[in-house]
RNA sequence: CGGGGUGUAGCGCAGCCUGGUUAGCGCGCAUCGUUCGGGACGAUGAAGUCGGCAGUUCGAAUCUGCUCACCCCGACCA
């Protein structure tokens, strides 16, 4: 039996980890850093790669594999690439039974790797576009750790993309963004801002990068994927040229975007509440869990009988053959259970729906029906349960979504001066949408004494120019202002 | 690296201040019986290098020194 679950408000911390470690999803590793994603976490894994896998496709990406071992001379080719990158890298100095010549990094990511064979393989401009996508691991030696959302190790995508002109990759990138940005919305539930990173938050090497944020149960933003151009950065260092139309020799422009495990552990912050995990029926493994009432022997067989029917009837309906992904429905005979302990654990492990079927059931034809994320269990004559399912999983992915939604618009806010920044960051938290003058030193202001930091140039207002009246909230010159976000982030 | 804290059964902890039989409790685990529509109950049982090393003492989980590990807060985080 599970501990009971920290309540959120108490220590989101504890909460958090209390949902990760009693759903089972993750656990701490001999590692230090490391996380052991157990068999529940993966599967959630596995959906997210299956249904961004095809997204990713059908913009014309392919997968492919690079070493997960770079040669350090490779790093270190881009300045501003390795600045970033070195402090967090582990490095393998000793192998074969002797000390290297060359050091290799493992990959933190790999735009040097890549670039190196996108040299070879770039020779025209009939070449391009070249549009690679790869699911690997990648390590990055955090100070802090913390289950799914910064661990050294995680598992990710990380796609790289050569274009002919910056314009065409400033599209690419701006494309993978909207594709992370629906998928997030469509398949976790999970409403996100897209936007600009500002120069210092962007990414070690790019031009620009772009990131879709999104608020958690505790007002707290998180990073839940990025979309680099990066110009031609990586292709002046290491030469990977295309001969163009005019017959001159051009450094390719690049794109690289990537999400991670991260999503599980946002996943997790959006929607879990002090019963345990919630997952939206897209993403989860088992849709419905029925829970047979066993206790009278001779009802027993007819019972898991029914059970079995049930059960074949809904995965054989039309209503459920014609939702966009496939059912799971697991029956828990499990005699050494009993009914309340297993309602309980299907709740902590997330599963959308349940389904109570026992003697007084069996005698009306019915079964009483519990959804994952209300408070409330119904009474379904058996011939109406497969739509009545397929509503209910349709109806609970847009309900969850609506309800994080308008979590996240109640707590965004509208701030004009400093002061009232301050005052909404300390007070109520969340999301603060305000006016910058784009320098540096005024940003560092607002994370040195707030905490807080720009997560982006909203997408929608960025190109917008912001009324005359409206100055910098830190200064207050008349620098010209854009619009941004603002916020603490985990 | 700085500040704080914790190491005792698989998990959570008490005992330590004030040293003294065979180191306890809850959960979990095993067996049997009664239960089973919201985390059942009874009986029996298995399970411990008290983080490690050294010291003080007739005697150390308990006192002292050193050391190791982990957790929290800060520094880092494309």
């Amino acid at each position: 039996m599970a501990e009971k679950i920290t309540p959120r408000a108490d220590n989101f911390s504890e909460w958090y980890q209390d949902v990760v470690l009693q759903a089972k999803l993750a656990d701490y590793s001999p590692v230090k850093g490391c996380m052991v994603i157990r068999p529940n976490g993966y599967a959630l894994w596995e959906n997210i790669q299956k249904e961004l896998d095809q997204r990713i496709k059908t913009t014309g990406a392919k997968n492919a594999y690079f070493p997960l071992l770079i040669p350090e001379s490779f790093l270190k080719k881009e300045a501003q690439h390795v600045e970033g990158f070195a402090p967090q890298c582990a490095v393998v100095t000793y192998a074969g039974g002797k000390e290297l010549e060359e050091k290799y990094v493992v990959r933190p990511t790999s735009e040097t790797i890549i670039n190196s064979m996108f040299a070879k393989w770039v020779q025209s401009y009939r070449d391009l576009p070249l549009l690679i996508n790869q699911w690997c691991n990648v390590m990055r030696w955090e100070m802090k750790t913390k289950l799914f959302l910064r661990t050294t190790e995680f598992l990710w995508q990380e796609g790289h993309t050569c274009h002919t002109s910056l314009e065409e990759a400033e599209n690419k990138t701006r494309q993978m963004l909207e594709v992370y940005k629906n998928f997030a919305e469509e398949i976790l539930a999970m409403p996100v801002w897209m936007g600009l990173k500002s120069e210092s938050e962007k990414f070690a090497g790019a031009l620009r990068t772009y990131s879709i944020e999104s608020m958690m149960q505790d007002k707290k933003a998180l990073q839940a994927g990025t979309s680099h151009n990066l110009a031609s950065n990586f292709a002046k260092v290491f030469d990977t040229m295309f001969l163009d139309q005019d017959g001159k020799q051009k450094h390719v422009y690049q794109t690289s975007w990537g999400v991670s495990t991260r999503l599980i552990g946002g996943l997790i912050m959006t929607h879990s509440d002090d019963k345990g995990f919630v997952a939206p029926p897209r993403l989860a493994e088992t849709h419905v869990v029925i829970v047979p009432i066993l206790a009278q022997a001779q009802m027993k067989d007819k019972i898991l009988e029914k059970a079995t029917e049930i059960s074949k009837t809904i995965l054989e309906s039309n209503e459920i053959k014609s939702l966009p992904y496939n059912i799971k429905i697991n029956i828990d005979a499990d005699e050494t259970k009993q009914p309340g302990w297993k309602f309980h654990e299907y709740e902590l492990l997330g599963v959308p729906i349940r389904l109570e079927l026992g003697p007084k059931d069996l005698e009306k034809n019915q079964v009483v029906l519990a959804r994952r994320d209300l408070d409330k269990k119904e009474f379904i004559p058996i011939d109406i349960l497969p739509q009545t399912i397929a509503n209910h999983l349709v109806s609970m992915q847009k309900d969850l979504f609506e309800k994080a939604k308008n979590f996240r618009d109640q707590n965004t806010f509208q701030t004009y001066s400093y002061t009232e920044f301050k005052q909404t960051i300390e007070t109520k938290g969340g999301f603060c949408l305000t006016a910058w003058c784009k320098d540096p030193v005024c940003e560092n202001k607002i994370k040195e004494e707030t905490k807080a930091t720009i997560r982006v140039l909203p997408l929608d207002s960025m190109f917008q120019e912001i009324p005359e009246k409206e100055k910098c909230m830190v200064c207050q010159t008349k620098k010209p202002a854009i619009r941004v976000l603002v916020a603490r982030s985990y």
